[in-house]
DNA sequence: CCGGCATGTCATAAT
DNA sequence: AGATTATGACATGCC
């Protein structure tokens, strides 16, 4: 076990400083004591670049001995440590849909990052700048405090700010990148072709532009709103203003509608459904709103009459009921409709925190880092067109080497060299088996020499067996590569100890003839390792496969059989340590280049991983701005269309819309919108912590 | 001739 | 305690 320990611990850090070399954090006490199962052996069998192939190993198995530990397949290491960083990272990336609805609902409408902040602002929110302003924030969130990423938050959103901060522009390119393409739902990879992006720089300044003029129209009254609103936040176009009230047009400025209903030309939301244009004071209140937006159907009109105690000040008596069920949620802060006055320039600048800021928060820390990664990773564009062609029709997780052909450790390459490496070795090991039992024959197959070699004896150990296995692990079309090719390969065979060449290198004296027969005995005397050069001279009455690969009780068998010199038992078990060491020096070299492939192919399906995820990242993200985009105008319409008993319509400096937990929405003063707020900010902040 | 590569060997530690 | 294995370092030979 120890040594199983040793091992996942260098693997470990291996892999942990291969993955900090590219920016990934690494928990490892999360390996330590996960204890995962051996995935991938279970998927494709052990790898036999780990496994013994002695010859007595496999004997030992059989008689009960184990496989020694340090022959664990480290590619269970690699799988586990693979899976579960995927496992990490995609609990990250989940926004579901239903925490988008909490998040409608338990909206913080303070400590909003305001913009003046350095790192102000919020990813999503909304292109129209319809936050509520609540001046420099004292209540940034931790994470955003710790990370600063909220540029990149904004640089997602429909409308950012201007960027500025710890960003390299590399960072800033990358992520405009993914938003140009988050922006442009219609668009395709285009957006990473560099040519195209050049063309779009311009539009992207523009909807820069467009962005902080939304974020700053409080300031400047309902003309500049106006004006401001005609950039569409979604396609950059412009549109002239329309005959209309501000709060309409600026939605469906928004949306680039055409002029009528919002609902049902966007939105699709309660279609049909009339909307009464004159929405009397007395109908302020909204009740019976689910979660559909339902506070559209005609009911809205016929709501009952009940008591609204704490509303009785600014809320018409005759309001609905429902505030018992609400929450202190409000959606004012969120969706406060532009100024219609200067006078709201104190209540209707800087954002609001986003809801959903808290969801993201993670979210864009990891896009941070991510975008680090595809950065310091050398990722282009058009690598990640490339990338994203991939996950269009694959899962990420099946890789299809064809985009890369340079890369053979996909799935299909590790998978075939694994298989070639196993099939190499027992191939191998088979055949070295035979030969261990049938006696000296030798690796050359040269069946003209095979009499000879066995009548001398001296011939058992296969010098070239790593270089077959090698060569097959390299490519398994050359498994059909016989030993005896070998032949043409490395002559590895040192120099003979001169003692040795003494008696086995002459040539007979008797020998008149320099026939064929000779030459290949030279031959075969060049093909002898040095070991079996000296085993023939010491004339050792085995072979040298036997003195090798034996276990102990049998080899000390052998021994025993003969009367050996001194001089013989220790060449014996010279040339046996020697065997054994060349046989656990090849096993070793063949671990470490396994390793190495292994870990090569780790980091190409973590780069792939990540690519996908990233993917997946941009798309719940710019879910996320739709849907907000989405309640925000039809906020937009419902405080629009609200009319207090003069008939005139609420300001939005003074009144806001709040959402509660059940779907209802409630007119409600700011003050006392503002006070919730607070409230509800305090809590999920504690929960933060 | 030199450098890279593959392989063998040794020393040593670990098992 | 001895055998076996793993591995870094070095040697050797080939290209």
């Amino acid at each position: 076990m120890l040594s199983l320990k040793k091992y996942l611990t260098e693997g470990l850090l291996q892999f942990t400083i291969l993955l900090s070399l590219i920016g990934v954090r690494v928990d490892v006490d999360t390996y330590l004591t996960s204890q995962l199962p051996p995935l991938r052996e279970i998927i494709l069998g052990p790898s036999s670049a780990y496994t013994q192939t002695q010859f007595h190993n496999l004997r030992n198995t059989l008689d009960g001995y184990g496989i020694h530990p340090k022959s664990i397949d480290l590619d269970n290491y690699f799988t586990a440590r693979r899976l579960l960083s995927q496992v990490r990272a995609l609990d990250r990336f989940q926004v579901p849909t239903t925490e988008v609805n909490a998040w409608l609902v338990h909206r913080d409408p303070e400590g909003s990052v305001s913009g003046s902040q350095p790192s102000s602002g919020l990813a999503l929110e909304s292109s129209s700048g319809l936050q509520d302003v609540t001046g420099p924030d004292n209540g940034v969130r931790e994470s955003e405090t710790e990370q600063g990423f909220s540029e990149d938050l904004e640089d997602l959103g429909a409308v950012a700010p201007p960027v500025s901060g710890d960003l390299t522009k590399e960072d800033i390119d990358l992520i405009d990148i993914l938003w140009r393409q988050d922006i442009d739902l219609g668009a395709g990879r285009e957006v990473f072709d560099y040519s195209h992006r050049q063309k779009e720089q311009d539009v992207d300044k523009e909807l820069r532009d467009g962005g902080e003029q939304a974020n700053t129209w409080a300031g400047e009254g309902a003309e500049a709103l106006a004006r401001d609103l005609l950039v569409d936040g979604e396609t950059g176009e412009s549109f002239p203003a329309q005959a209309m009230e501000v709060n309409t047009s600026a939605s469906e400025i928004l949306y680039n509608a055409p002029p009528g209903d919002p609902l049902s030309t966007n939105y699709s939301l309660a279609p049909n459904t009339p909307i009464n244009q004159n929405v009397s004071l007395h109908q302020a209140s909204l009740g019976g709103c689910s979660q559909d937006f339902s506070l559209f159907s005609p009911e809205v009109e016929n709501l009952p009459v009940a008591n609204s105690s704490t509303l009785l000040p600014l809320v018409p008596s005759n309001s609905t009921s429902l505030n018992s069920t609400f929450s202190s949620t409000n959606l004012a802060g969120l969706f406060f409709p532009p100024q219609l006055n200067g006078t709201a320039n104190d209540t209707a600048g800087p954002e609001l925190p986003d809801p959903l800021g808290g969801l993201l928060d993670e979210a864009m820390l990891d896009e941070i880092s991510l975008m680090d990664l595809a950065i310091e990773e050398g990722f282009n564009p058009v690598q990640a067109s490339q990338l994203e062609e991939e996950f269009d029709s694959d899962s990420g997780l099946s890789l299809d080497s064809s985009h890369s052909p340079s890369s053979l450790s996909s799935s299909e390459g590790s998978s075939s060299s694994s298989s070639s490496s196993s099939s190499s070795s027992s191939a191998s090991s088979s055949a070295s088996s035979s030969f261990s039992e049938e006696g000296a024959v030798g690796y050359s197959s040269d069946s003209e020499t095979v009499d000879l070699e066995e009548a001398e004896g001296a011939v058992g150990y296969q010098p070239e067996y790593s270089k077959f296995c090698r060569m097959s692990y390299q490519d398994p079309s050359q498994l059909s590569c016989l030993p005896y090719l070998e032949h043409v390969g490395h002559n590895h065979t040192y120099n003979m100890a001169p003692s040795a060449l003494d008696s086995a290198d002459l040539p007979p004296p008797s020998t008149l003839k320099k026939g064929s027969k000779e030459k290949q005995a030279d031959f075969l005397d060049k093909q002898m390792s040095r070991d079996e050069h000296r085993a023939r001279a010491m004339k050792i009455p085995f072979t040298n496969d036997k003195i090798i690969n034996l276990p102990v009780e049998e080899f000390n068998e052998l021994l025993s059989k003969y009367q050996l010199s001194e001089a013989q038992l220790s060449l014996i078990r010279d040339i046996r340590r020697r065997g054994k060491n060349k046989m656990a020096a090849q096993n070793c070299r063949k671990r470490k280049l396994d390793t190495i492939l292994n870990l090569e192919r780790d980091v190409e399906d973590l780069q792939r991983d990540k690519a996908r995820l990233l993917r997946e990242k941009v798309e719940f993200l710019r879910s996320l701005r739709q849907m907000k985009q989405k309640v925000q105008s039809l906020y937009q319409e419902v405080f629009g269309r609200l009319r207090d008993e003069n008939g005139r319509p609420y300001s939005p400096s003074q009144y806001a819309l709040q959402y509660a937990g059940d779907g209802s929405v409630l007119l409600i003063p700011r003050t006392m919108a503002d006070q919730q707020a607070r409230r509800q900010e305090r809590k999920p902040k504690d929960r933060r912590k």
